[in-house]
DNA sequence: TGTGAAATTTAATGGCG
DNA sequence: CGCCATTAAATTTCACA
């Protein structure tokens, strides 16, 4: 069930969460193996299931969504499905998370402005009471793989 | 201000963020862009910071941190600063936003086990309560630019 | 801004330790 | 598993529109 990945392994999905884009050539530079193993290394990965996908991080409030919010929802679980086939209606819903306790799912939007969140609010308040908080700012948080490499005992 | 983006930026936004290592050649061969113009239009996206960086979606349970979080936190304001250098101390702290409302942050954080969560609570709460979360699972959200580049009318 | 073309770098494959 | 070598493809740069 667990995957063992070594420290190449850990070294390459560093290197990767800081710029997807590094071609295999490189990142078998950076880290001491050939084009052919680094390739074969970012294969398997995917391929493994660790790495689940490569993304791009978007500044929403340049283009004209500039209200990020958090949105915690409490529903009725007989209206589950359609529920949330509402949720997938809202392409403004970046993420979404089933989680334990008082609120049953913590979604993320970015928005246009307050009217465009009461738009939502009112299409969401039909299956539960919406709890809504501006998102101020990110906190930056290191690389995962940073520190965890290290932690790593040679081979 | 607001930056104004054109259908050809957000074909490249949208193919990218399915996946964000697609060549020039062939984002320039799905939307109708000859490579070099492929590239100039997705440095361009860099530039601007529209696009703030490529990354990669890690499957963390699969490499031994089943136990994914959510934490929010009350804090006292005067220990800001030592507060957040605590968070960064965790590296399984995978994201942390500052929000309105009652709690000030919102966390989330892949963990090991129960005794990793404890010990993480241990350390966050001299600084307040923190209240946790077990994240369920995700709900897959649609491509934001999927459906937002229908909106624009062809210039 | 976009295109096209030439030189350099990468990707992809297959065979070998 | 990783390295090397080869062919195909992509990147980079630049002149031109």
């Amino acid at each position: 069930m667990k995957i063992v990945l070594d420290h190449y392994d850990y070294n390459i999905l560093e290197l990767l969460n800081d710029n997807a884009r590094l071609s295999y050539a490189e990142i078998g530079r950076l880290i001491g193996l050939s084009q052919s193993a680094a390739k074969e290394r970012v294969i398997s990965l995917v391929d493994r299931g660790v790495i689940k996908k490569f993304g791009i991080e978007v500044d929403y409030s340049l283009i004209g969504y500039s209200l990020p919010v958090l949105i915690h929802l409490k529903f009725r679980n007989d209206d589950f499905k359609i529920f949330l086939n509402q949720l997938q209606q809202f392409p403004e819903i970046t993420s979404c998370k089933r989680v334990t306790g008082e609120y049953c799912l913590v979604a993320e939007a970015v928005l246009k402005d307050n009217s465009h969140l009461e738009h939502l609010i009112d299409r969401l308040i039909r299956y539960g009471i919406p709890s809504t908080a501006i998102r101020l700012s990110e906190v930056g948080m290191p690389n995962f793989f940073t520190l965890h490499k290290s932690k790593l005992k040679k081979s």
